[in-house]
DNA sequence: CGACGTGTTGATTCCTGTCAATACTCGTGG
DNA sequence: CCACGAGTATTGACAGGAATCAACACGTCG
């Protein structure tokens, strides 16, 4: 079984869907991914040992436990870091979006799994490479603590979340985020924007610590309550912004950056 | 009452007062702290612009929103960073013990309050200075970047805890925590393990995302069942580590590190 | 068309929160 | 030394929100 499921992870990940490797120059993260503050001369240095991989959706990037290996940017699509417990309740623990770092520098095993919750293209570096590259480069060390300080700050909002929140809190604190990173607005309204749900029911329920019973119901009763609109299981209009981040509970500063 | 502890404190070090510091060399936390790696002409450096700072319980260190000016390490105590909603529910976002990191190096501000949870000491650096050595240090940012890895993983563990595990599962968990940070084994018997708990039954709630209620609740069907024994609020005695860990659920590795 | 995966809705249960009363701890002062 | 009081912790009764169990709707693909 883990046998299949490696050999199946190599295959795959050996067929990029993109037709040629992409180039620094025109790469569609450089501007926030790991390599951001580098210098030519270093990007040629990450170049030589870069290599693009792609996942399909559900499967495998590593697995709880496994010697880490590999580490890299996501370029294209949405990865979910996810643990669960022995009778198998699950809860993620990270949603990596383009240009977010994945792997553990600097630490010999991940204690999650991390899995493509839609297509994926990543970035990767083997990781020993990269960790000489890092101990030697502070532009890419520095770059990499101020991303791992954001993750650390995003997390902690996250513990807020599943602490504190009420279900109906959690699911509008979820279409906040989503609506902040991948929205886009609606015209010139500034009250409405749309975006695509980029992973399932069930996987929401994983981040919100919810069933998906519960995210179900909450998400009509937002819709019934005219916050959002929806056009399929996947696609959310926010009718009223301000009203959505007001019941997300944490009364954000009005201006979230998207 | 300060008094009292302020005279403790210059008791035990050379000449601990706020003027005249601890020096590095016989500092408690050296090995693991953030200065772990520096040479000592850094270390040096370092110590021209660190200052002890003491605090007592409840007292707060910094406000969510403030500006962020000062970072430092925990030389003594038990610091707690909370979040607040708007109505008031409260969750605990940090537990930082003596050699964790406090603060935020390279950003603006902090968006938690950091309170001391019981008499703290600080080895505090202005935040500017700090900075600039971190980056002309690459042993300080190295030790930096690995000790926010591991608080990321303790944060991820964490979310675990808040999302998926009961309210008994929660509280053997911290249980599980304390012993393996601060916990004694009595005599040769691996299975029992001794402590304080060094906070509020109001601060475990905070922390495990319960009410005081439960969590009382819980410690007392702890004690029924035999796994721990209480000699009044705040001392634990552990009866039966093994049995503790399998209570917390995350059926931890065999390998219990004291 | 039917099977399957995904998502929604309904009925019921139960864990934890809420409200309330009581007990304990510790420091202070008579 | 003990009484007192404030803060802290425990215990009890009850209610409510989310989980569970179950049925049904929707879209896709063979």
């Amino acid at each position: 079984m883990s046998r299949h499921m490696f050999a199946d992870r190599l295959e795959r990940s050996t067929a990029p869907t993109l037709e040629a490797p992409i180039k620094c120059a025109n790469c569609p993260i450089a501007e926030r991914a790991v390599c951001a503050y580098c210098e030519p001369p270093e990007l040629v240095e990450l170049d030589q040992i870069k290599s693009y991989k792609s996942f399909e959706p559900g499967q495998e990037i590593v697995g709880a436990g496994e010697e880490s290996v590999m580490v890299g940017s996501v370029v294209e699509g949405v990865v979910k870091l996810t643990k669960t417990l022995v009778d198998g309740r699950r809860q993620m623990v990270g949603l990596l979006f383009p240009s977010d770092f994945i792997g553990r520098a600097m630490r010999p095993t991940v204690e999650y799994d991390a899995v493509a919750a839609t297509k994926v293209v990543l970035c990767a570096f083997p990781k020993s490479p990269f960790e000489r590259l890092l101990k030697r480069t502070p532009h890419l060390e520095q770059r990499l603590l101020e991303m791992t300080l954001d993750e650390l700050d995003a997390a902690r909002e996250w513990l807020l979340l599943l602490g504190r929140k009420t279900a109906k809190e959690k699911v509008a604190s979820f279409l906040c985020i989503l609506a902040a990173r991948t929205g886009e607005f609606e015209g010139a309204d500034a009250g409405r924007k749309h975006f695509q749900i980029p992973i399932s029911r069930e996987d929401m329920a994983d981040y919100l610590g919810l069933t998906i019973e519960t995210v179900s119901r909450q998400i009509t009763a937002l819709r019934k309550d005219g916050v959002i609109e929806i056009d399929g299981p996947r696609r959310i209009v926010v009718s009223d912004l301000a009203e959505l981040m007001e019941t997300a509970g944490d009364d954000a500063e009005g201006g979230i950056i998207p």
